[in-house]
DNA sequence: CAGTCATATGCCCATATGAGTATATACGTG
DNA sequence: CACGTATATACTCATATGGGCATATGACTG
């Protein structure tokens, strides 16, 4: 299993998942307006639904696109861990430094 | 430069900054936290501070690396527009269909 | 200042992947 | 069923990148 942020790598792939964010779309829809040829967008398009951000409807000859939440999710909860570095009333800077101040400030030996 | 997403599509380089996220640390605690080889830290960590994930100061012979938030605020940012799909007491299923439901439902031609 | 510790860098190779081109599949319509 | 539309897939190629290895740089210590 390819990693979500391994699939966010890449430019184009974001772009399709903005689109989708405001609501579904063709295969048509996507190339139409991000400039990218078909055979491209469509390429995208399964790297993104075997990755489960995306799924597809059928509409006659059309596929319909529409986001899946669950793999943006876990990107947000990776996150989680580091939000304290700019929420809350501490900066960051003065966080590190905080940190800074805390060591013991280390002196000799290979002491890691 | 390169997208804050492509940074983060290398698994060690998330170990690195969640380790980070705890604590300052030297690159020989990250070697041996992450049982990779020596070099393969330093370079992960050139690539993260170009980008400005990670800034480094020196102590004696160790360099200390740190966490910079902005990179992974830009992470943040960009999800903000998908968080509607799973906060809130709408679900995303729910979401999809009451989308679904206000498409006019197009019929013929190639009305993209 | 010789030796050792801590880290960085340069080089090479194997692999992964995005782009381009051509083609295949599937559906709808006259 | 022939044709156009909509989308997917196969193949090839160029490029990017992580790992391994050797080595360089720089600092502390006796």
């Amino acid at each position: 299993m390819e990693s979500s942020f391994a699939i966010l790598a890449e430019p184009n792939r974001r772009a399709i998942l903005s689109l989708l964010a405001s609501s579904e779309r063709s295969v048509g829809e996507l190339e139409d307006r991000l400039h990218l040829p078909q055979t491209s967008v469509s390429k995208h398009l399964r790297v993104l639904r075997e990755a489960g951000f995306v799924e597809s409807r059928v509409e006659a000859q059309r596929r319909m696109y529409r986001l899946r939440p669950e793999p943006l999710m876990e990107v947000d909860e990776w996150l989680a861990p580091f939000r304290r570095f700019w929420s809350g009333h501490v900066d960051a800077l003065e966080r590190h430094l905080e940190r800074m101040a805390a060591l013991p400030k280390p002196k000799k030996g290979k002491n890691r």
